[in-house]
DNA sequence: AAAGTACGGGG
DNA sequence: GTGTACGTACTTT
């Protein structure tokens, strides 16, 4: 009866030389620092290892060695395995390391779950999850017991308190001149001045604290906020205590020790180059840059709280991961429950490059090229989370894939299931790692879309919606991972079952449609768009029910269409493009692809005139009405166009918006974005393959004199007012040309 | 005409 | 600590 029993939440877990830091919600207000000591391990396996020189081995490394055995992932079979335990999870890289050098890679497996996954996967004090812990006077977790489940949709959630830190105005502050920051907490913004660096220093640690935000939520913190707060620091030699280490208080070394770095980087993911700053991590609050985090700003904390409860991955190296590294992280986490031996992944760059012909793809899917139109009571018909749905009902995984058990020479000759096209076949005996991983999510979204329609309040539907929204964007990239030959369980043949099962399915509900009486309009790998004289949305609902009940894969109604416009290709005008589409549903939502506003190097004028035309659009009941509305929506223009030449839009609302691919050096054609890299590459700023950079368009001339950079304006330039015209009137032309014709 | 550069998707 | 596509559109050479 040592210790004290303490019943919240956990809300971090960060490694140290002894074992684990266990930041603990016990309650609002009230958060520990706990320690558990743990001790992470990994695995040597494989036919040629023997028993006394890895015990001699693991002497060496001061390792525990405890044999056993593992499953080897592709043929399911077991082998004997060594689990070796270091002394702290300080030591597992360099451990692991030897291992590699004195066993070779093959023989390494489990090898690279961070410590923390480890604790999560071992303890159930997975990053959120609610426990009931009994702790020693000294803070230290003698015993620790679960009380929700991950999977739980109802589990409740800590309440979280938050700031935020931004510089003021938009874009990155680094590319522009210096500009104020400003703090917002309990409803109240402060601003700070660089200037006076010190009395800067002190003022901002005087608000934080007095805030004292469980969650700091920054823009540019990671890449400009708090790298300057550093410095400034260092330079003052003055302290700087921005998390709630209280260890750090004492510390002189300016945050270094209180802020965890690692390192920045560009990488190049579905064929663009993004640049990731080096992420900023606190210890007892969070901090997240939402201009560096995909997942933030696509499901915000919501979708941020179920992966790092479904994957133990911990709250801020989340918020700067992909979808891929939480879905990733899961079908790790039950290959170790199940005893799979998880395959060892080297970081070998040099091999990302001779990939390249190996390389996976979207492609794949069937896509059909509409004829260009304009069509109304057109229905769209898409099948829900199409590819992991297949990968699940299909068991399409990378060892199920022409598994030996059920091939033609397999004992007794028990055939597995045939894939349409390809002639290869699944398991039909053992299910699948990727499959089981997937099917929980699948069923977690569909309860939490359920919870989304349900609910009344709009808060808590938003709740619901990022939740199921984290959820869809992990089903997305399993996909991805499937075929991608480095992944840990990725094999180019099941992701080609799971493609050909896609047309298989996609080419059914084009035939039920037709038998069905409908007339198919396009398809695009998971959606159809038909119609048929006189059909209502009941027509096409029961139509989407045939469909799924034939094909076994749920489909629903996207909605029904007053009018929609199959857009022509620019290039050549008498065909179309599968992309390329604008339609209103009958409740008045647009729905468009592949045009102006949907393109991030738009202008926000012209992407906000476009928008504003097919508001407009919207309302015309069909199309007789819009073309009735034409000349309505020509004097539009024209306002727009007299706006902008009166001097009504602000420059912010005309920077042309690129991402940088490959080193400022690197770029060979002089154009205008190549341009304002150089500028800004002499105003002294840094940029990377992957910066974004944004430019007025300022009259004609050379390169150099028709861009400027949007930071950097004085107030003497003007904009190329014909330019901006012209691009009005093309994004105007872009979705009116079809009605024009008619 | 060819080469260089950037974009979308999913909801 | 992620996962190097591919087709379209536009600009420069």
């Amino acid at each position: 009866m040592s210790g004290r029993s303490v019943t919240g939440w956990v809300l971090d877990v960060i490694p140290d030389a002894c074992g684990m830091t266990v930041w603990f919600r016990a309650k609002p207000g009230k958060t520990l620092a706990l320690k558990a000591p743990f001790r992470p391990s990994f695995t040597l396996a494989g036919g040629k290892l023997r028993d006394a020189g890895i015990r001699a081995a693991a002497q060496r490394w001061r390792c525990d060695v405890a044999p056993g055995e593992g499953i080897e992932f592709f043929s399911g079979k077991t082998m004997p395995a060594w689990t070796l335990t270091v002394t702290s999870p300080a030591l597992l890289m360099a451990t692991v390391r030897k291992a590699e050098n004195a066993f070779g890679p093959m023989a390494l497996f489990n090898a690279d779950v961070a410590p923390e996954q480890q604790f999560s996967f071992s303890t159930g004090l997975y990053p959120l999850a609610r426990a009931q812990v009994e702790c020693a006077p000294d803070g230290t977790i003698l015993s620790s017991r679960v009380l929700d489940d991950p999977w739980d949709v109802e589990a409740p959630w800590p309440a979280v308190t938050t700031a935020f830190l931004k510089v003021e105005g938009k874009g990155h502050p680094a590319h522009g001149r210096t500009r104020p920051l400003l703090f917002a907490a309990d409803g109240r913004t402060h601003v700070l001045l660089w200037e006076d660096g010190e009395r800067f220093l002190r003022d901002f640690q005087k608000l934080l604290a007095d805030a004292d935000p469980d969650l700091l939520v920054t823009e540019y913190g990671d890449d400009f906020i708090l790298p300057r707060m550093l410095a400034l620091a260092a330079m003052h030699r003055a302290p700087f205590l921005i998390g709630r280490d209280p260890r750090a208080a004492g510390r002189r070394d300016s945050g270094g020790g209180e802020i965890r770095r690692s390192r920045e980087r560009s990488y190049v993911t579905y064929g663009q180059v993004i640049f990731r700053a080096a992420p900023h991590m606190l210890s007892g609050r969070w901090h997240v840059d939402a201009r560096n985090s995909f997942l933030f700003g696509e499901t915000g904390l919501p979708g941020l709280f179920e992966l790092c409860r479904l994957s133990g991955i911990t709250l801020q190296r989340m918020a700067r991961s992909s979808p891929g590294t939480a879905i990733s992280a899961m079908e790790v986490a039950l290959a170790l429950r199940r005893g799979i031996l998880v395959p060892y992944k080297k970081r070998e760059p040099e091999e990302f490059k001779s990939g390249a012909d190996l390389v996976t793809t979207d492609k794949g899917g069937l896509t059909y090229l509409p004829r260009p139109g304009l069509h109304e009571k057109v229905g769209e018909l898409d099948f829900a989370s199409m590819y992991p749905s297949l990968m699940d009902r299909y068991n399409i995984s990378p060892e199920t894939i022409n598994c030996a058990c059920c091939g033609k020479r397999s004992p007794g000759g028990r055939p597995g299931t045939p894939v349409p096209e390809i002639g290869a076949h699944t398991c039909a005996r053992r299910r699948g790692l990727i499959p089981d991983t997937l099917a929980p999510i699948l069923e977690k979204r569909r309860l939490l879309k359920g919870r989304q329609k349900a609910a009344l309040a709009p808060d808590a539907r938003d709740f619901f919606r990022k939740r199921q929204t984290a959820l869809k964007w992990i089903l997305v990239v399993s996909f991805g991972f499937l075929g991608y030959k480095n992944a840990r369980f990725g094999r180019i043949e099941a992701h080609e079952a799971v493609t050909a099962w896609g047309r298989e399915k996609l080419l059914a509900a084009k035939e039920i449609a037709e038998r069905e009486g409908f007339f198919f309009l396009h398809g695009l790998t998971d959606a159809v768009w038909v119609e048929k004289e006189g059909a209502a949305e009941e027509d096409y609902r029961e139509l989407a029910e045939k469909i799924g009940r034939e094909t076994g894969m749920p489909i629903a109604l996207e909605g029904v269409y007053r009018w929609l416009a199959f857009l022509p290709s620019k290039r050549n005008p008498s065909v179309g493009v599968p992309n390329r589409f604008v339609g209103a549903f009958a409740d008045g939502e647009i729905k468009a692809r592949g045009i102006a506003m949907r393109r991030r190097d738009t202008p926000p004028f012209v992407a906000a005139f476009q928008r504003a035309l097919l508001a407009r659009m919207s309302e015309a009941e069909d199309l007789a009405a819009l073309r009735e509305m034409m000349p309505e929506l020509r004097e539009m223009e024209k306002d727009a166009a007299i706006a902008l030449r009166e001097g009504r839009v602000p420059p912010e609302a005309l920077a042309v918006s690129r991402r940088l691919s490959k080193e400022p050096e690197r770029y060979v054609a002089n154009t205008v974005a190549a341009a304002v890299t150089r500028e800004l590459c002499g105003r002294g700023v840094t940029l990377h393959p992957g910066s974004k950079i944004r430019y007025l368009l300022t009259g004609d001339g050379s390169a150099e004199t028709r861009g400027r950079a949007i930071g950097f304006l004085d107030g003497s330039e003007s904009p190329d007012l014909a330019r901006y015209e012209q691009m009005l009137h093309e994004a105007a032309d872009e979705v009116l040309c079809l009605v024009v014709g008619g």
